[in-house]
DNA sequence: TGTACATCAGTGAACGCGCGTTCACTGATGTAC
DNA sequence: TGTACATCAGTGAACGCGCGTTCACTGATGTAC
């Protein structure tokens, strides 16, 4: 069993969860930027100076919740694009789909949300190198849908593009509403299934013009 | 001329335009949450307890810069919702307009980017109730134009925030671009025209479903 | 116009405080024999 | 299995620093007569 990782290392990793979920919590009400290395250390139970024997920084911090907040964003997404299906289900189950990753993930949405365009430019950019990275894998999945013949490669990465910022937009909306309003939530996702479907009607539409 | 203002007056709105600009300024590289009081009035030229004489603290000097950066949002979106025209002479007009708002307050839009999902409550929610305003104007202008006939509410508010949405979208991309990537630009904007015209589209056959 | 008093935007010094980072340390875990 | 040494995650004290806020003040502007 020499890849079992020895009680030390088990421990490392448990002291590094601790300061993830740390910053994580902290920053439901606050930015990256404003955030402490000792207000970390101090709700991970640890003392400050052991911050620095797992990250240089608390923007290497930010980078490592990035990579976590977007692998599950991913996971989510591919969940959607493998079903085959008509277009109606196709969109209500993506919109259920992300009803439920905000339900389920609110930290790590909510944290994607205010970094996205936050002021730790490491940060800003890591999200947005994986957007693109998202909407190259919907293309990519648009493009073997049969709606999409004779589509150029141009308007593939347009449309996908309106999706990944739609399916942004609409989890915003529901990252606000979720906390205090379900009569809001259902508002949000009803709309997003009808902008979805306007959507596609100009999709279906779209080679005519 | 008892309106005119005295000069201790015009002095202290001086002083208050100073601390504003000074911290749009610094906001440009961090977020609301992580601005010092000593750092803008540094910025500003002014001492510390300066500050104290025109915002009891930074949250209210946010929610200042919000009133500010919105009112000219809000010029924007009338300019190209006022004339009329056709679909396609719209959307290029409606895109000319956002690159042009973007490129001349880049410091608003980015504020507004920024601090619409940060970690001051107060000027959250007056960024959100503000975009929601617009979304109503949009679906009022929208009401008016031929091709929404029959058109039901709920639908004008949906097909308003859509494109609300979409501009926020787009106007955010154009900010990181504009910076550095006189190419990225132009594809933005292609892009952006190409999703308002599959939007469009998917307007004119809406009914008929 | 001149004078005497009131207002108040801006100042500079002072305060106590929590910050980030460093350092030599400790003691449990790991390893070589 | 036992022993002697190495590793290294976490500690606690210490540092110098910039912070937000308060305070009594100053002196230009405003006002009443």
């Amino acid at each position: 069993m020499s890849h079992t990782v020895g009680a030390r290392q088990a421990q490392k990793q448990q002291s590094r969860r601790a300061l993830l979920d740390a910053g994580l919590r902290l920053l439901a009400d606050q930015n990256l930027a404003s955030l402490g290395v000792r207000e970390v250390t101090r709700e991970a139970g640890l003392s400050p100076a052991a911050f620095y024997r797992h990250f240089p920084d608390l923007a290497a911090l930010g980078v490592a919740l990035v990579e976590e907040s977007l692998a599950s964003l991913h996971v989510m997404i591919r969940s959607v694009l493998a079903e085959a299906g008509g277009a109606e289900e196709l969109i209500d189950r993506a919109v259920d789909v992300i009803e439920r990753h905000v339900r389920e993930h609110r930290a790590h949405v909510r944290f994607l949300a205010r970094e996205r365009h936050g002021g730790v430019r490491r940060v800003r950019e890591a999200i947005d190198a994986e957007l693109g990275r998202f909407a190259a894998e919907v293309g990519e999945a648009l493009a073997l849908q049969p709606v999409s013949r004779g589509w150029s490669e141009q308007d593939l990465r347009m449309l996908a593009e309106l999706y990944v910022d739609h399916m942004v937009s609409t989890a915003s909306a529901l990252l606000e509403a979720q906390e205090s309003d379900p009569a809001r939530e259902r508002r949000i996702a009803a709309t997003a299934r009808l902008q979805l479907r306007l959507i596609s009607l100009g999709r279906r539409h779209w080679q005519a013009s």
